[in-house]
DNA sequence: GTCGATTGCGTTATCGATTGCACGAACACG
DNA sequence: CGTGTTCGTGCAATCGATAACGCAATCGAC
């Protein structure tokens, strides 16, 4: 039916050139009055619709960026991907998402895929196991500004935007301590990771400020997953000196590990209380309502999204920005003692 | 720093044309062997990154799709867009993502954005409030294929893949019926879309082949919300002749009823049966896992990509399909009796 | 009335890759 | 030895939009 209608047929309709059109629809001065009422007609008549491509190409903006996440129906992530679209979208740009699945080889195939794709910017979190950065930096030798976000990895030229959890933590097990709690214990999921890292180094710190120490045997390391967490809860109150609370890296391993405690019998936060990590939704649907730490994701979406638009702009000076955002400590039942001097 | 590799490039370093590299890159048979060994050589010694803005310039194809919904931080879509991507990725396709807000206005825009894109089709799920379809057909009459889901519109010239909520609803409510349960209450979202209408005929439907009859008092309209649950369930209670069962359109609305039963001192599932729809996360994870229609959103995301490839493939035969899914039906405690002849 | 400036628009090259057509060389065959 | 093939590659156009440059016409000022 009706092909594509390019500049070239309003061209000819109104037996002007291409160029014409090309400038009266970019609202050139140069271009009278008249001849810009009539291109605008004529091309509303002939239904034209500008080709982006045409102009990526000889622009060598394609006016898209892309995102790459592990995995994208993940409550985190998908917010992370609506703040970054929310941002992006009003300054004309289009969001490309790829999943890499926690796999490096995945993870360098996207981005080359992206790359090819003449992208403007990459913002993205890395796989868990990724160890090579070499195409990390075929990104910057193109100059292609990279953000990363949430788990990130420090190469120059590099901008990230992530969450304090070093900071979080502390809060948490804080938190924990405040409510009276001295044997408390953590989950931690993957220390090669730097946010476990310093989650776990937050809680560790917490505890030695109040002169409370760290117990090894309160460390577990464990999948990010309901069952985990049973076992995990288990072997913790097995032990011959069981903890009395627990921070959590992860809300589903701190939400199995809650099943576990009220199957033999504890109260909470009467007897124990528990302090997760992401602030999934369904933490606070629960009879118990679970606390934890919110990344603020959507916030951290819009943050990466901002510093790539920085970067685009002063291409020449090339700011590389490292920034942290505050997490925030969503207090509930699961460890509101309502006498905390216990 | 190293600036684009072109085909020119490798030629120049060659003393051949572009064309040749071209063809030699893209394996032609008309090339010798050694000519290819020493391009694909070159190629990779000048880190050379095929440009795909220029071919989809030349070709017509952008090898992107457009995926339009509402909102993409809900597990539904998130899971959708999951199916798609990987569905369209190893094809060779990527997938830009735009959210529309529940908003007419914004759902032609970004629509208009992506035809300027070029992509190669469009799947969507339609905004809640569009009445005008006009944008749709603008699609269609680029000959770009548009596939809808889950929220569909009939239009000539599109496909469609949708769950079978007729069947889901009715199979949840005969659910309940088998419990034990007469007087079943429906929380409805918003009729005038599709598939909340038919979730109420399937209810329907099922009190209908039972006996049971339609009670016009137990059906209620609500937003999908804990606080409108709640308040609606309170609003059931407080009927002369109450209910003792409910299915809702929405798991957080039923979630919300749940609350405000027990709040009143209601068992469940022993004095009231609750079946919810979309299989939200939060509904397993719950002390008390609630029922619930499964939409399998992955399945429908990969389906849709499949018809999208379909069509592309036979651009000749305008293959418009409309799959409908099944539904699967959760049972969990919030409505396992464990008499059900009570 | 002359000259420089401004207005309005056409010419042409360009972005990077692909492709139909053509062309020279080598080779086969009668 | 002449003619028809096949092989390997170059030439040039093309996709759609933009921009540097050029040129004719008009305008204003002295």
């Amino acid at each position: 039916m009706s092909k594509k209608t390019t500049i070239y047929d309003i061209a000819k309709a109104l037996n002007i050139t291409a160029a014409t059109v090309s400038r009266a629809l970019n609202d050139n001065p140069r271009i009278s009055s008249d001849t810009k009422k009539l291109v605008l007609e004529t091309a509303k008549k002939l239904n034209y619709k500008q080709n982006r491509l045409a102009l990526a190409l000889k622009s060598g903006k394609s006016k898209n960026v892309g995102v790459v996440l592990p995995i994208i129906n993940r409550n985190f992530f998908s917010n992370v991907i609506r703040g970054v679209e929310e941002e992006l979208n009003p300054m004309g740009y289009n969001v490309i998402i790829c999943q890499t699945h926690d796999d490096e080889k995945k993870e360098a195939d996207v981005i080359q895929n992206l790359l090819n794709a003449q992208v403007d910017g990459i913002i993205m979190s890395i796989a868990r196991h990724t160890k090579n950065t070499g195409h990390f930096e075929q990104v910057l030798k193109k100059n292609v500004p990279l953000i990363f976000f949430d788990r990130k990895v420090d190469i120059k030229g590099a901008s990230s935007v992530t969450l304090d959890d070093y900071r979080g933590a502390y809060e948490a097990t804080q938190h924990l301590i405040d409510q009276g709690c001295a044997k408390i214990a953590h989950f931690t999921v993957d220390r090669s990771l730097e946010i476990y890292k310093n989650r776990f180094e937050g809680y560790k710190q917490a505890l030695l400020d109040s002169d409370i120490g760290f117990n090894e045997k309160y460390l577990l390391g464990l999948e990010s997953k309901i069952e985990a967490g049973k076992e995990a809860a288990k072997k913790l109150m097995e032990l011959a000196d069981p903890p009395n609370a627990l921070f959590s890296a992860s809300d589903l391993a701190a939400l199995g590990a809650i099943q576990y405690l009220k199957e033999i019998g504890l109260c909470i936060p009467e007897d124990f209380c528990v302090v997760g990590f992401s602030n999934e939704p369904f933490t606070q649907f629960m009879e118990l309502p679970i606390s934890s730490v919110d990344q603020s994701p959507m916030l951290m979406g819009r943050t990466a999204a901002k510093v790539f638009l920085e970067q685009i702009d002063s291409d020449t000076v090339k700011t590389k920005k490292r920034i942290v955002l505050a997490p925030s400590l969503k207090i509930r039942k699961s460890s509101s003692r309502s006498n905390p001097t216990l």
